[in-house]
DNA sequence: ACCTGAACACCGTTCAAGT
DNA sequence: ACCTGAACACCGTTCAAGT
């Protein structure tokens, strides 16, 4: 089969659910595909475009909340956060690709589209939406990035529950979100 | 002079100072301070340990805030991440040797530490520090991450004010934890 | 247009051997 | 006790050459 764009981000996927994003190289991708490293040049410019391309499938058809409740907003909170669980190293890979500003929609954005239609005041919903996705990433960067260390055998004594502390950290967000979108 | 862990710790700062965590090799290591890489495993297990022992002097004798009140929170908040702030990289650093657990005690520990001695509920005071340190490193990831992935001339266009952003963060989580601090 | 082969300039780590 | 030399098994990327 031909070397497809597509085909490549999917076998880079399949081996980050396999072996984590330390082990995700050119030449291994290459040589799932039964193709040269070099191959990959002629349809990624470089590694983070190709990573670009994962993180972009990774979180595909996101949307913002439907609406601003407290309930919709901590659901929405915890369905970014499953996404990333749900591929290893995936908030690694998604907040490296989101530095670079090399995906777009930000989940930040969905957020802020969210909160500007539901009255949110529209100079403060682009900060409130990163102060939330940067919690959501760093916290899940921690908990993803325990388990890789484990792995590696270089890892202290594990920490408190990960999730009480997503689950309080959340609550409190999005008290404080409320209380800004009312006051 | 003779290779001591602080030796070998203070060159990796000034190399990280000068060309980023991506050039932090054991081998530029070993090679500036004229020895042979493989001297590094005499003192350090591995690139992990020796990457800790910087982190841990990125952050020395960093203490919680002395007074919970909004300004001295918000002061503390503004100071770790100037500590980060103060060498490239340092938000990516000190959040992977934070996740491999090989530093204590954590900015969060010293947070929480102040929240309990000044009357925050015992139970809250991890996930509530967890929460505002979590912030602050994806925040400071996000701009170191930017600065880095400009140089490398991959970066996507330029996003919105990052001070504004972290200002209007803290101020939020501040009220937050007043809110709880008191009801 | 799409891919290979070979090379360049690197990595972290191990381990026998030296002093 | 402390360090070197040499090796092992890797990297990302470039580029002439092939089809």
């Amino acid at each position: 089969m031909a070397l497809t764009r597509s085909a490549i981000v999917a076998t880079a996927m399949a081996i980050l659910d396999a072996f984590g994003l330390a082990d995700l190289s050119m030449r291994r991708i290459a040589g799932a595909l039964g193709a040269a490293p070099a191959a990959l040049y002629w349809h990624f410019a470089n590694k983070q475009s190709l990573l670009a391309g994962v993180a972009a499938e990774l979180i595909a058809d996101l949307d913002g909340p439907a609406t601003i409740t407290p309930d919709a907003l901590s659901e929405w909170c915890h369905e970014l956060r499953d996404r990333l669980l749900a591929h290893r190293d995936g908030a690694e890979l998604v907040s490296s690709v989101l530095a670079m500003r090399l995906l777009e929609p930000t989940p930040a954005d969905l957020l802020a589209g969210s909160l500007i239609r539901a009255g949110f005041p529209t100079a403060e919903a682009g900060p409130a939406a990163r102060l939330v996705v940067h919690f959501i990433l760093g916290h899940t960067l921690d908990r993803q990035g325990y388990a890789q260390s484990l792995q590696l055998g270089v890892a202290g004594p594990a920490g408190p529950d990960p999730d009480e502390d997503f689950t309080y950290g959340v609550r409190l967000l999005v008290a404080g979100l409320s209380a800004n979108g009312t006051g």
